[in-house]
DNA sequence: AGAAAAAATAAAAACCTTTTCGTGTTAATA
DNA sequence: TATTAACACGAAAAGGTTTTTATTTTTTCT
């Protein structure tokens, strides 16, 4: 099995005994041509199945169409869903998309963009790393934004970049998701929430402390669960239901809605009637649990999409490099059977948002 | 916020007044030029944080240190987990990792394929779509390979094409399900598979059938049923519920089973006690399940590596391209609730595989 | 037929590197 | 002093395109 390798313009030209130039013209079918030679050079080329090189292209074209994002990690709905609505939109529009994960580490971010902005794409798509916003050092993005690399920035943000932004209004997400527990008539509501640097994590445990005041309640440090990360966390939870007692719990993502449902079950806790559940994202784990957990869903992919046509648009159009928007993608509470109370309650699955 | 976009040898030789090929040896430190140059391009450098440009290092080096990995989706727990192996390895190595989906589609994995082997990539890491698969169409393949572009698949492979193949065997794994719903003390032992294009599918399905022959069950065709995409999943799964009488079940993705578990419960089943239940895949559901739900887990991770490792042991070692190995990832079997039935059981979570 | 116009093709530059080879200068040796 | 060796640097090629500019060939018209 002999390796033929991706011929050349040079080679056809070689072999047809005319300059590079001419099979170049030829191939995209230039008038500049003469007829024969262009039939003659085209079905040459499609024998040989001839297709530019695509690096060459880039060196000369001075874009790689190339998207560069980097994620804290993979295996996880939200980011994953994402990258599935950037992946539509770059390929739609002819780019390809290389994917880097930071595994939630500084270091790992920084080395991963310097890796990648030596020409190697155009432009970034991040969600900042665990680590990068506990440091607050964003020097790596602010070079990389001074060279003239457009930068979108979506879920986990701050506001000491400046580029564009796809993000969901965590805090009034939150919020309408408490409202959901209030107004299915739970007293006192318990939350599962992130160390506070994570920004979608504080933003969420804001919308909770607005709802309860709004609700009038006041707001029990007690019943306030932050974890760091999940290694501890079912024994943090149980710590909770050991020491206090409550009717309801927003857990900021459906990871720990869920876990904590299933430590309410295991007590003999009956999910909706003595306490009932609400978490955040909409993954397999919320439709799949017993009972189904109602939650907010965030629409990883159009802010996938989004992001990337932000950034798409920068690409094509330098022009305007200087304005920045941030898209806020609309979240919808999706109600099922974990807070489904009361006898007014509306049917399973209903979505509104 | 003046744009300044990433400096060049020629500009430093320009600004320098020296000759491109000194200031490259004087980056490089080459001895060649002198100290004092040498120090003074360095500096010089330094300051306007040359990096050189990959797109001119690839053209030159006839190699990109990108490989591109295309998938059926990626919002899925397996692949995701294959993915993140495959990035570990690559990026220890050096190499970017472009992600493409072929939303199981032939004509999106052919375009994917296209779209990277015109130079963007060195070579592939691939899982076939469940389209190709019943197609049987692998003149992609044989194309590329046909160039010299190496080529390794993992789980979703073929025959048909030679390359380095990383799976699972899953008919053992499914054999060895299906033996711990036998020794739980399961009689009859109901199967929710795919069609039988899905190779993994079919293999799973053939590792049932010969653990039931070995028990010295006979397969009974009404408790098999084959479900061709997730949408009706629940009903089918329900009308078997409805029409079978059985106290095992093994599904061959932890959807199946998991979505089976729930349904049994909703009808006052219990688990393990009446209907014992396995799957196929360790993801959040089978960790999350109430009861959780037992398993084969498959190490997507270590498959994702092994398939990278291969791949960049034939990029970096082009001499021995012509042997291409298979190598199966062992699979553990994860006993937890869900087929703890007996007095004997072992404790849940005990691995062993 | 000869000049001008038109048509067809070729050459060269640009994109950015690295590397090989060549040239010129200085220092060392006979 | 003349020759060689060592040293420092520059030129050029290669990698594959596209595009602008230059050159050659053909056609047309007087």
């Amino acid at each position: 099995m002999a390796v033929r390798r991706q011929i050349t313009l040079k080679e056809i030209a070689r072999e047809l005994d005319v300059s590079i130039s001419t099979v170049s013209k030829a191939i995209r079918n230039s008038q500049e041509v003469s007829l024969d030679t262009r039939k003659k050079i085209q079905a040459f080329a499609k024998f040989y199945n001839y297709r530019p090189n695509n690096i060459a292209l880039s060196l000369k074209n001075r874009h790689t169409k190339n998207i560069g994002v980097i994620i804290p990690e993979i295996v996880h709905h939200f980011f994953s869903t994402v990258i599935s609505g950037i992946e539509r939109i770059a390929n739609s529009k002819g780019y390809n998309v290389i994917v880097c994960l930071s595994e939630e580490s500084f270091y790992k971010e920084v080395i991963n963009m310097e890796m990648l902005a030596n020409g190697s794409i155009d432009g970034f798509i991040v969600s900042l790393s665990k680590e990068t916003l506990a440091k607050k050092d964003y020097r790596h993005f602010k070079e990389v934004l001074n060279e003239g690399m457009p930068l979108v920035l979506f879920d986990r943000v701050t506001d000491e970049i400046y580029c564009d932004k796809a993000i969901v209004d965590d805090t009034q997400a939150a919020y309408d998701a408490v409202n959901v527990l209030v107004r299915s008539g739970c007293k006192k509501i318990a939350l599962i929430t992130t160390v506070d640097y994570i920004s979608v994590g504080y933003l969420r445990t804001l919308g909770y402390h607005k709802a309860l005041q709004d609700a009038g309640f006041v707001v029990n440090p007690d019943l306030i669960v932050k974890i760091e990360d999940t290694e501890g966390c079912n024994h943090k939870i149980a710590e909770l239901f050991r020491t206090e007692k409550f009717d309801g719990l927003f857990g900021v993502n459906e990871f720990f809605a869920a876990s904590a449902m299933k430590i309410a079950r295991d007590k003999g806790l009956k999910v909706p009637e003595d306490i009932a559940f609400i978490g955040f994202t909409d993954g397999i784990l919320s439709k799949c649990s017993s009972p189904p957990l109602s939650t907010v869903a965030q629409h990883g992919d159009e802010m996938g999409e989004a992001a990337a046509k932000m950034l798409i648009e920068k690409l094509e159009n330098p022009a305007n490099s200087e304005v920045f928007q941030t898209q806020i993608i609309a979240t919808s509470v999706i109600e099922r059977e974990s807070t489904a109370r009361t006898e007014s309650y509306l049917k399973p699955d209903t979505i509104y948002g």
